[in-house]
DNA sequence: TTTTATTTACGAATGATTTCGTAGCAAATA
DNA sequence: TATTTGCTACGAAATCATTCGTAAATAAAA
């Protein structure tokens, strides 16, 4: 999993990569479950995204006796990295700062995770007023 | 201006309502040549997006003689919510700090920046704390 | 052993988005 | 007036993503 994401996964690639962040190795049976507890899909559906996948390098399999096991090629952070960067583009025209003012305006954030961030702020300043 | 967007723009709607946002009303030539600087993009092909725009009501248009003014039809910050939110659902899992974590830690964001920043929170967690 | 179930592979249909060529007008220019 | 330019409308091609049906192989169950 060191490859660094230089496309975007589309949107069921990205589905099924969550799920693979999340289970490590998985069978197409297991994804498709997982999937399944969210919308309707077919197995073989779920199958060919996996070998859409496997052609474009984002995940790995093994053949673990008659059935395969997929991994994910690319990292999650790496590719939440990717796609934030292409979002604040194309949503915020740039601004990393008015994405999360709005985050911060209207997402549910706890009064926890708003200390978290302060503090997470603070170290930056010490760094970045070197 | 005042509809609630429920549906996503695309991503090459988005780009012509971020030029939307910033000039108010433009005529297809104006877009265009906006487009433009970012790509290369055919006359008619910007055409034919404010034509779909238009029949989606995402843009409205006024005839001003022989060429026509769109202006957008959907909010900025709006949109942005609508936006942001289904990003944070399929790529971070839903997790709101986890977003503002990454674009504090690795996008460009200033000193001032975090200052204003600082202060959004202090006023949030005010509110919260009643 | 025969049948059923599960798996992979793959082609093709569907649907959405983007791009562009052409036509028809009307205005501006020669 | 005749020609060129610039605009809208529209169909259709091209591209991309998603979905699914069918076939072949093999394992599991009857």
């Amino acid at each position: 999993m060191e490859n660094i994401p230089s496309i975007k996964p589309t949107e069921s690639e990205l589905e099924i990569l969550q799920i693979l962040w999340q289970l490590g190795k998985a069978t197409v049976r297991q994804i498709n479950d997982e999937l399944s507890k969210m919308k309707v899909v077919g197995y073989t559906t779920t199958l060919k995204l996996l070998q859409i996948m496997h052609e474009k390098h984002i995940v790995s399999r093994t053949e673990e006796g008659r059935y395969h096991l997929y991994q994910a090629e690319i990292g999650e952070q790496q590719t939440q990295q990717l796609l934030l960067g292409k979002f604040v583009d194309a949503t915020f025209r740039g601004s990393a700062m008015k994405l999360v003012m709005q985050a911060l305006g209207n997402q549910e954030v706890s009064l926890d995770e708003l200390d978290e961030i302060k503090k997470f702020i603070a170290e930056k300043e010490k760094n970045l007023g070197n």
